[in-house]
RNA sequence: GCCCGGGUGGUGGAACUGGUAGACACGCAGGACUUAAAAUCCUGUUCGCCGAAAAAGCGAGUGCGGGUUCGAUUCCCGCCCCGGGCACCA
């Protein structure tokens, strides 16, 4: 009787079904623990085995929460809005409902396969019309909500307008237009169409103009990564940055609650740190510079940003964005061509590639700029390191304290003003704030440090600046000109927006065969007359971005199927937060941001009562592939072992990792694998063909995939799951060698063998009472395993599984004590063979409904321990010392030790360094 | 460019809070069982030196160069290389 782990795996399987074992339900009697996986995206490639590794992680860590007496919630489902099955019906002409739900089917199998405990009832899919009803319902509760800076909370806008009646906006500052000013009377004046226009200035989710990546050829606006160089991937057309009316939400006013709220939660300090300067908070002033230019009549003021007001006797030009507003004003006749030319330039330019330009250009635009404190005339510049969006458009240059200003004063040779002495090199920029400044007019002799304060108070005082606070984050852009997503419910009026009523609500998307884009840039909805005109008005035709769905779908399977709200309140005060979160860092800002804010939103409107979503967050690394490289002689159809490629001029080639044991190559599948390859001809080393290797991506193109169906029907999905936790620490990105999966095979048949007799066929469990040893072996690895799975260290918990299984055997242990409390310890690793050694053990139900082994520290009690003992740091012995011994006590043991006699060669230690339970060190 | 992470034997990795570097596996080498194979078991395996071999011993060693410390994979400073993110991929 074998480990026949494919008919334990189906069987159990099938179990687990038909008993609904995964089915979880509000239960106030039991403490809760709440274990989500980030949403995937049901991509068509399938599942390879880097995709599990987090589901495994989170598996284990779930059904460990539930042996120790939580009811823990665990649910999956799909994040299926998205443009990969929009860029596929467009290539294919399959609908992405279509391909999504086959997408959906081939996860869910192979997802099955490997065993895991998730309470399917609760799937949720956010391209479902029942799910996107709520993204709508929330869209609609943003929408109709303000930021009340005041009070710091998301509050209804109706509680906006009735200020606004009766004080106009003194008190609340526009968020989307700081010089906008109104009284009461004014307010009571406007129409209702200004009102609304107002109004949108300060909704959480307003419509304003944003820049996008607009592709003339391909009459469509494309995502970054779909511009390569300037050019659109698809075809290789020209993009350009184009203005267009896109939905926003104010994610700005929540930033510094986004910040603070880190405090309270489990990140990792580096998840942290990227969300803490992805925010950016920083402080300083703005200022107000005249502008002087010999083709200027009116006066004109520049105003930067920057946090650094103490360097302003030092500033040697002014740097503005290209689109900056002023740009158009201030060029002088002379500079007009060299400005338009650099203009066109930058407008072929993504954001990205601007920032990561380490080139230096720029174009004078022949206007000064004067210094408020001494009439210095300074050139201002215009250059892509400067953007628009964030600050004011505009910075001063200051490049004895600022190394990117330092690299542009000298590429483009304007001569640099020294304010900090010594401090500057002439090198290279110095940013200390610690230095005494020197010409620095009436900051002369401070510390830069304590100028800062002064320079603000005396810009405030001429009215000529103010103090700032800025953040680098911006508003995130909300609406996508795409199909599938979802719609919008608002329909446009007369120019205003009017949201429809939740009786309204799902606005469905209407099926629509041909996926060209819009008119003017819209998406494809706009080809649609008939869905379009509603109402006396048009619909909004932009869709939803792909992390309006994922922003709270960690609530809606708290409440998978309620009709009449997003989640009840009675369900999220229950689950509340989610306390173990695991996904990748690639969401670090993006998503996890968006859902932070969407949850307090939701909270300060008082629609669940928590206001940060995931207590506890948990970044998986990623699986890479291991490609397989053969070296073909350049003109040939000869291929060299790598050994022996340098001899030849060779081209490199991908082979398939299917088709090589390790790195030797099967030369037999190769020639079968495609017809170019037929009559391959081979040039050996020690007559094998050797490969060449190289991590990189796991993906079709490099033919690196592996599947893991292929592994759970080779080893089964016990092992399978054990192999992944036990490739390495499940934070860190790692390859993937399906080779070494042979020793947790192994391991699992070595603790079938405690309980069953292969040969013979016999069960070996015996009713007789463990001895010393064996409880000994039983606990360590119990409570190594316990300790390592609470703090997510399953590869370290693996191999403790192995040092106690390889002790039971060599101890010959089929004691059924021992044997029951290792089949539940091992339930949430290999819950198939769990389960079956649980049914062996003659007991009934799920083995998962057992509880964690309580370990009986007396069997673990040591009373000596083998101490490394070294001189001068270097280990030169090993004494046995009672763990009680006395510093006094260690140091006769070790003087009269012969080793340490030796060393010391007649000469007294200076000192004995006895550190307890660690080692003993001797300083000669 | 900016932000974050990583670099330890032939390979994946271990060393949790500054205390025996290489646990546990893979691979490899040798052996046992077997007619043979599979399966299983045993021994060895960081590198170098010494040595017929074994044992013992010596030296070096955690990307590179410095530093702090009785003691550094771990802390500090300076570099090199690799991966992720940078706002419309999800």
């Amino acid at each position: 009787m074998e480990y026949n782990f494919r008919s334990i795996e189906k069987k159990w399987q099938e179990s687990w079904i038909n008993n609904k074992v995964y089915r979880v339900d509000t239960d106030p009697a039991l403490p809760k623990y709440y274990v989500l996986d980030m949403f995937p995206y049901p991509s068509g490639a399938g599942l390879h085995v880097g995709h599990p590794l987090g589901y495994i992680a989170s598996d284990i860590f779930s059904r460990h929460k539930r042996l120790k007496g939580f009811n823990v919630l665990h649910p999956m489902g799909y994040d299926s809005f998205g443009l990969p099955a929009e860029q596929y019906a467009i290539e294919h002409g399959i609908p992405p409902a279509v391909s999504t739900a086959k997408n959906i089917s081939t996860f869910r199998s192979q997802l099955d396969k490997i065993g895991f405990s998730y309470d399917w009832s609760r799937e949720v899919q956010t391209s479902d019309p029942s799910y996107y009803k709520w993204t709508q319902w929330i869209f609609l509760q943003l929408f109709n909500s303000w930021y009340n800076r005041k009070a710091d909370k998301t509050d209804s806008i109706a509680s906006l307008e009735k200020i606004f009646a009766a004080e106009g906006n003194r008190s609340h500052e526009c968020p989307g237009d700081r010089n906008l000013v109104f009284t009461a009377e004014q307010w009571n004046g406007y129409s209702f169409k200004e009102q609304q226009e107002i109004l949108m200035q300060y909704r959480v989710a307003y419509c304003g103009y944003g820049e996008v990546n607009w592709c003339e050829a391909l009459g469509t606006v494309l995502a970054n990564d779909e511009v390569i160089n300037g050019v659109s991937e698809r075809g290789g057309f020209p993009v350009v940055r184009k203005k267009l009316r896109q939905w926003y939400l104010r994610i700005t006013e929540y930033a510094d609650r986004l910040v603070s709220g880190l405090d309270t939660v489990d990140f990792s300090d580096s998840m942290k740190e990227m969300q803490t300067n992805w925010i950016g908070k920083s402080y300083g002033a703005e200022i107000d510079f005249k502008l002087a230019s010999a083709d200027l009549k009116e006066d004109i003021y520049l105003k930067v940003y920057t946090t650094r007001p103490d360097t302003i006797f030092g500033v040697d030009f002014m740097v503005v964005a290209p689109e900056h507003e002023l740009v158009e004003k201030m060029t002088t006749q002379v500079q007009r061509n060299a400005v338009d030319e650099y203009l066109a330039y930058v407008n072929s330019r993504s954001e990205r590639e601007r920032m990561a330009e380490k080139k230096i250009t720029g174009v004078f635009t022949g206007a000064y700029a004067v210094n408020p404190f001494d009439g210095r005339e300074i050139p201002v510049w215009i250059s892509e390191y400067v953007l628009a969006g964030y600050g004011t458009g505009a910075i001063m240059g200051v490049p004895c304290g600022d190394e990117r200003d330092h690299k542009f004063a000298q590429y483009f040779s304007i001569p640099i003003t020294n304010i900090i002495g010594e401090h500057y090199n002439g090198e290279e920029a110095n940013p200390t704030k610690d230095a005494i400044l020197e010409n620095s007019g009436f900051i002369n002799g401070m510390v830069m440090r304590d100028a800062i304060e002064t320079v603000i108070s005396k810009l405030e005082e001429m009215g000529i600046g103010q103090r700032r606070v800025n953040y680098k984050m911006r508003d995130a852009a909300f609406s996508r000109q795409r199909y599938w997503g979802e719609p919008f419910p608002i329909v446009w009026k007369d120019g205003v927006a009017v949201p429809l009523p939740e009786s309204e609500l799902p606005v469905e998307l209407p099926h629509l065969d041909d996926l060209r884009p819009g008119p003017e840039g819209e998406g494809p909805l706009a080809n649609l007359p008939d869905w379009k005109n509603y109402d006396g008005g048009i619909r909004e035709v932009n869709t939803m971005p792909g992390y309006a769905g994922s922003s709270w779908y960690f609530l809606r399977y708290m409440d998978p199927s309620n009709q009449d709200v997003f989640c009840s309140r009675a369900a999220s005060d229950y689950w509340n937060q989610v306390d173990l979160y695991i996904g990748g860092t690639e969401h670090a800002v993006g998503h996890l941001l968006y859902s932070r804010m969407w949850t307090k939103a939701l909270y300060d409107l008082g629609h669940i009562g928590f206001d940060e979503p995931y207590k506890r967050l948990v970044n998986q690394g990623k699986i890479g592939g291991d490609s397989r490289l053969v070296y073909r002689v350049r003109g040939t159809n000869k291929f060299v072992s790598a050994g022996l490629k340098d001899q030849y001029e060779t081209d490199e080639l991908h082979a398939d990792v299917n088709m090589v044991n390790g790195f030797e190559l099967d030369t037999d599948a190769f020639r079968k694998w495609k017809p170019d390859f037929e009559d391959a001809e081979f040039v050996l080393e020690n007559g094998k063909y050797i490969c060449g290797s190289r991590l990189e991506k796991m993906s079709k193109r490099y033919f690196n995939v592996v599947n893991p169906d292929d592994i759970v029907e080779k080893y089964g999905a016990d092992t399978f799951r054990m192999y992944e936790m036990f490739l390495g620490p499940v934070e860190q990105d790692k390859p993937w060698d399906t080779k070494g999966i042979e020793g947790v095979h192994r391991f699992l048949k070595k603790v079938w063998r405690l309980f069953v007799d292969e040969e013979k066929g016999k069960i070996l469990i015996k009713d007789e009472e463990p001895t010393a040893a064996e409880w000994k072996a039983l606990y360590r690895m119990v409570k190594k395993v316990d300790d390592d799975t609470e703090r997510f260290s399953f590869n370290t918990a693996v191999s403790a599984f192995m040092i106690g299984i390889n002790e039971l055997s060599d101890l010959k242990c089929n004691k059924r004590k021992v044997l029951e409390k290792l089949a539940v310890s091992l339930a949430a690793f290999a819950p198939h063979m769990a389960e079956e050694l649980w049914s062996m053990l003659g007991k009934e139900g799920s083995v998962l409904n057992a509880s964690w082994p309580k370990v009986e520290e007396q069997y673990l009690v040591e009373t000596s321990k083998m101490y490394p003992v070294a001189i001068n740091g270097k280990t030169r012995t090993e004494l046995s010392i009672a763990l009680d011994a006395t510093q006094q006590q260690v140091e006769d043991l070790v003087l009269g030790d012969e080793v340490v006699k030796k060393w010391l060669d007649g000469k007294t230690p200076k000192k004995v360094i006895y550190v307890k339970n660690k080692m003993i060190n001797l300083v000669i």
